[in-house]
DNA sequence: GAACGCGTCAATGTATGCATTAAAAAATTT
DNA sequence: AAATTTTTTAATGCATACATTGACGCGTTC
């Protein structure tokens, strides 16, 4: 009794599309017109264009008039931006969160998270590390309330997503960052919310630091 | 030699209706079929559909499938999402741009926003005052850069817009918010990076507390 | 050989038609 | 009269057609 109400094809699109960007399947700067998705799809551009007006409103691809659909490269400027803002928004959620306590659901959700975080370490899988670790984010994100906020940061996460991917190969194992991530829950279990907004958003400078520091060593213009 | 390149009918249909929701001109709650939108429009449905996807993605519609495409009303609760976001955003954008510090161009645009505001306080126009008030916090989102948060935090004032129209007529004149802005702006040419922070932050606070206070107070459960 | 004009082509922007299907209304049963 | 089924209606989702128009190549002019 799987959910499987139908979808539209228009969603399908969407789905389909984003998938492959974010996994670099459709690689950045990809161009092509909207006929060449469709038929690629197995629909009419209706639906396709549709899809991708979303996409466009969401930061990953970007629509040439006439010259056709363009899949949006992330350069370190990009990145730049996208980590000043989640150092703005995120530990400011931790603290909300810290503030008002945090539900048993969400601590388990985070602390689910985590433990998934630290066995994807121990296997060395770093593919499901990010995912744990986006897992953990989402969570806090669920956990703070604020629907805008979640999406938002969501799209940012879209739009970094590939990035964060690559430089994650480039570089030791993400011990610390998996450290920083249970000092983070703990601070919010003890609802020290001063704290965890230090914590966080020295966690997220850090990150945005060596992010930076690989696509410049690495001479990464653009991913 | 006004700027009159063709505008797309997509393009038209966003920007005619975006324009009718902030002004309040299509009420919030309206509902209606795409094909009733494309009639008043004057246009097919193709194009209004399109335009309807986009506001969509920005908040200010919600397409239900079937029963038509709806101006989001704004609750109390969204107020705070917002002013949430704000607070988060916002300062932390002004203290950057203090570190930075600001060059001539941004800090002329800020000096004439400020006193297109005391100029309509002193003719206590308040729609003036509103304008100016939206070009201030433009412009300091555009000399702070990053183009995602500008685009982001327009899209929340996009939201709530109407409130924010309603509610300044129900109190007394935003004197104290003007000077909050010149002080805002002093502090900014002065580099004082933290202590902006802090006074746009305490800023947002109180804006968000006066806000949720009217509507309290005007039993005024969604706009 | 650069600049310009022209014709071709391809891609979009938009209108339109129609099958599908959720919702509403009507009919029927209990 | 309530519940259930059937019928009708209306709105969408999508495909398709086509006019428009920017991009590009080619030849012509200076």
């Amino acid at each position: 009794m799987t959910e499987k109400l139908k979808i539209s094809r228009t969603d399908d699109a969407y789905e389909r599309l984003r998938a492959e960007i974010r996994t670099n399947s459709l690689s950045p700067g990809y161009q092509a017109p909207e006929a060449e998705y469709a038929m690629r799809l197995g629909m009419s551009r209706t639906p396709v264009r549709e899809a991708l007006i979303r996409l466009e409103a969401e930061g990953l691809v970007e629509l040439k008039p006439r010259r056709g659909a363009r899949v949006l490269p992330i350069k370190a400027e990009d990145m730049q931006e996208i980590y000043e803002l989640l150092k703005a928004i995120e530990p400011e959620a931790a603290a909300e969160l810290a503030q008002r306590g945090l539900e048993d659901a969400d601590r388990r959700a985070l602390q689910k998270a985590l433990d998934g975080m630290r066995v994807a370490l121990a296997a060395k899988d770093l593919d499901a590390w990010a995912k744990a670790d986006d897992q953990y984010h989402v969570s806090l994100l669920e956990a703070a309330g604020n629907q805008r906020r979640k999406a938002f940061v969501m799209h940012l996460y879209d739009q970094a997503h590939r990035a964060r991917i690559i430089t994650l190969r480039l570089r030791e194992m993400p011990e610390k960052s998996t450290e920083e991530h249970a000092q983070i829950l703990d601070l919010l279990c003890r609802g020290e919310a001063d704290k965890v907004r230090v914590v966080f958003r020295e966690h997220r400078e850090r990150a945005a630091r060596e992010l930076l520091g690989i696509l410049d060593t690495f001479r990464l213009q653009q991913l």
